[in-house]
DNA sequence: TTGTATGCGTTATCAG
DNA sequence: CTGATAACGCATACAA
């Protein structure tokens, strides 16, 4: 491995003339810039990270904490994440949680300890104090978490807005009885879904004073859960809005396991199309969204601001309706 | 952040003694051990990694890449490295591939660039050559690859076994005419598979001369493919061996277009074993196999005999037969 | 615009 | 068993 030294001995300047250009330093001239470009080629030279982290007390490196890594599209999250910082030339260091406060934490503090530049959030269990205090004593950029006091550092998706779009699209095939099977309370997009119902069903002059919502764990069997709840209260429904793909998927196995099918007997949407939506029979409806762009973004703006003081602002990702076999026109 | 100074002056002892009872040296009392170990808690010290990386040349990194994040199940493997990294203390630098020998190349050279300690690939473009070459430079170490020079570097999975158990549960089905979708040539998990397949059938005194053997990039599209191929060549079957649970999802698809009901007009068993196997309908009869396992135990194999000169030997995993509902017993 | 000198926090060599 | 001390490779004031 070449060192600065052989490259300055090669190009004739001091290190710390090298180190200028290394770092894309403005204050040396060009002749000298290329005279020190064509060393560093010759001798294949790549800077030392540990030095350049040691001399410059920084790492080059994020952070990256995701809840479960097995999720559905958080490998693609990550994927995208790494992909955008490589070709910024940071470097990304993950650590997955397991979706409770605790071991979420306790990647943090795993992150903390590398001595991560910054650190990017995705994660559940967390509360908006926990990271609001984390924020304190490094940069930290959320995905899909709306938390008081970092609104410019969050990346997010229009969950209400997806919702309505859905419900919209069921009351426009017809439906007015219409159920929702809402995420946990707990979980910032699971209520901004479960409000996007409901103020689309306001908007449509329909009645949600009668129950139609739900909340459950996402999941298969929470989708299950749901429909034996509105079974008991016996409510009339011609449609479900399910507050995941996932969800509706349990959906799907209730009306199986009870002979119902689906959309003659009732219509389903569901939300994230996730691979299986498309695998499904009937083909499921339902609310996508731009992972990869979301991912890069937050990415860039972790970048912008650590690396460059950058000012950000928080951005909001639109989603988009995947229809597919699952909604029947009444 | 404390440093091993301010440590070392509240214990009174040098500093190289504060780097021994960190580095778990024998060569320190007892009592003095306790006495650093004491200022240390209490000072919350915490060893700088670039300061450690720079003067031990090593990044206590290992570096990993992976063909594709959005992998089915990729994204749970890398979470199992990582964990099992984390807990000896070590770090995992992430660099996704896209499946092709280049991004792959390129992958391993950022990699390398970050100055990993060693490497655990999961990819699918690289020949053998070229690992080798790379194994040269730097400690490789493979997932589900056997590369001859490497066979003490390998953690793989009995494909052979699962596929020729997968025929053989079908051939206990009283299935006699079956039809095998492989995957591409290029890749050793797909030919393992279809050699267990032919094993099987001979094994069972079945005739595999009459091409019931298609081979297919796997994918949905792939499953659909074979099936056409099958029709074309007017071959007669009752069951269907899929490379791989997604070809299983074509044949799904290529079932329901041409009218036809599985497992009634024919039956159809995949491998993977991937979540959508129980979304499905049928739930899909598959292949097992322990990623989690594997996958620690790729991570446990570069441990050791980085940091612990330790021999290694390749490893291989076992499948499991999973049955549920897309086999009919004749 | 460039060079000099110093320090970053550890490890490792060599004495003691 | 412990202590000095010289690297490790680079960044950065400061000087020129």
């Amino acid at each position: 491995m070449a060192t600065i030294k052989q490259v300055c001995e090669l190009a004739g300047v001091s290190a710390a003339t090298v180190s200028r250009v290394i770092n894309g330093s403005d204050r040396v001239i060009e002749a000298t810039r290329k005279k020190v470009q064509a060393a560093m080629d010759e001798l294949g030279y790549q800077p030392n990270l540990a030095a350049q982290a040691l001399a410059s007390n920084r790492s080059n490196t994020i952070g990256m904490v995701i809840s479960g890594l097995d999720g559905p599209f958080y490998g693609t999250m990550m994927a995208a994440v790494e992909a955008q910082l490589r070709e910024l030339n940071r470097h990304l260091l993950i650590a997955s949680g397991h979706g409770n406060a605790e071991s979420e934490e306790e990647a943090i503090k795993y992150l903390s300890s590398r001595q991560v530049d910054g650190l990017i959030l995705l994660t559940e269990g967390l509360s908006s104090e926990a990271l609001l205090a984390i924020s304190q004593s490094i940069p930290v950029f959320l995905i899909n978490q709306q938390v008081p006091g970092l609104e410019n550092r969050n990346v997010w998706l229009d969950n209400f807005g997806g919702a309505y779009r859905a419900t919209q699209h069921l009351i426009e095939q017809g439906h007015r009885n219409i159920v929702c099977i809402g995420g946990p309370a707990f979980k910032q997009d699971a209520n901004d879904r479960v409000a996007g119902f409901e103020t689309a069903m306001r908007d449509a002059g329909l009645d949600v004073s009668g129950q139609p919502i739900f909340r459950v764990t996402f999941g298969v069997e929470g989708g299950r859960q749901a429909m034996n709840y509105f079974r008991e209260q016996q409510l009339e429904y011609s449609a479900v809005v399910a507050g995941s793909d996932e969800t509706a998927v349990g959906v799907y196995e209730w009306a199986e396991e009870n002979g119902l099918v689906i959309p003659d007997d009732f219509s389903v949407i569901g939300f994230d199309n996730m691979n299986l939506s498309a695998y499904v029979r009937p083909k499921l409806s339902t609310v996508a969204f731009p992972i990869v762009e979301m991912a890069k973004a937050s990415a860039r703006m972790a970048f912008d601001v650590i690396y460059n003081k950058a000012h950000s602002e928080g951005v909001e990702f639109n989603t988009e309706l995947v229809l597919r076999n699952s909604v029947k026109a009444l």
